[in-house]
DNA sequence: GAGTGTGAAAACATTCACAGCT
DNA sequence: AGCTGTGAATGTTTTCACACTC
């Protein structure tokens, strides 16, 4: 486990565990080729994939997808539990404290932050909001390993110092700007407006 | 310009765009190493990267940032200004919709919608929400060329075909569920938790 | 027969390194 | 001298195709 496998591999279990999320529960076992189907993906990638993981699967016959899920889950880490902490409770920090995904997939919210007095002490998702100062005592009493910015764009980069301070070494960033990469730390960037950008290069121009 | 730009270079541009945006306005070249640091990139990427959109920098000098800006604004389809409607005005639809980076990209938010009558008729960001019912016929009305999921992931399919039968070509899915690719139609998908299932994997496990 | 696991090929992406322009 | 644009080299990812196992 945790040899090397590829990035590009990497992005794609997430997919694949969704996809076996969704089948039926009394269907035990799944081929590649039906597996490639639901990702849309070719059936060889899906192979290739999960041999990374090890040998899964029976030849002639397929994948067990209770097996399967166990080793994605393993396999991403999403077995113990992560705890995760929101800064930033505007909208789009709200909406991700809502968002029930995340407590579904084994990340816990354990706390929310914001810089503004008038919202700290309100109540979001089941959570009082508190201030940022709070942040690196909370960080370490609940062992935070993610920190996810939902700040504005200004506010992006001293945030994620913050989280730095704070030990913690993985930030999912929502804010449209990027942070400044420091040595083991994993960052990754979620720029609502950049899909649409993107998007929009595939638009037909008539 | 859209002869064939490799996906991987087009996920780049909106990066360089907003790089650029956020230099000092009395500054007039850039070189593709002072590009390529911004982006954090590579500095021959920039250039190779340019180099699809045409011949814009100048040997010895480097390029001219309002033209680099126009030049990637016109080749994303940035110019002309699309119109995009968000189905599904919960927590994340109402997020987005105050979400201001689209507007400033030149995406106006035109219509939101939702199929509980309970939020019909009340005000998100400045624009009443209106019954599902209405998207076909305001999709033509208004020229809409992206529409936004946010729906719950089980309403998602639905929705998309909806939108492909209101005539619209590209969408944005931020529900937790793929949705079939049909011919001719662009989708990208947003999937919240995965990026922190991503991120997830790379946490050192000790 | 059906379907995995994987060498080998093909396709794609990144980086080097330098000729050529200003 | 400085910096682009791009062949060529290198690295990575995807896909093919088939030996092998159940």
């Amino acid at each position: 486990m945790k040899n090397n496998i590829p990035p590009t591999t990497v992005k794609r279990l997430p997919l694949y565990l969704s996809c076996l999320a969704e089948l039926e529960t009394n269907k035990k076992g799944i081929s590649s080729k039906q597996l490639a189907e639901l990702a849309k993906v070719n059936d060889a990638q899906v192979r290739r994939d999960l041999s990374y993981l090890g040998t899964l699967g029976t030849r002639g016959v397929g994948y067990d997808i209770a097996t399967l899920e166990n080793q994605l889950k393993l396999e991403l880490g999403l077995v113990s539990g992560w705890s995760a902490i929101i800064i930033g409770i505007g909208n789009l920090g709200s909406a991700l404290a809502h968002y029930g995904g995340f407590e579904d997939k084994g990340f816990g919210i354990v706390g929310l932050y914001d810089s503004d007095p008038k919202k700290v002490s309100s109540k979001v998702a089941g959570l009082v909001v508190k201030s940022t100062e709070n942040v690196k005592s909370d960080a370490k009493k609940y062992k935070v390993a993610i920190g996810i910015i939902a700040t504005p764009a200004e506010y992006a980069q001293e945030t994620a110092d913050l989280l730095v301070e704070a030990g913690i070494k993985s930030i999912l960033n929502f804010a449209p700007s990027r942070i400044i990469k420091k040595e083991g730390i994993q960052i990754r960037n979620v720029d609502l407006s950049q899909e649409l950008q993107v998007l929009s290069y595939y638009l037909d121009r008539s």
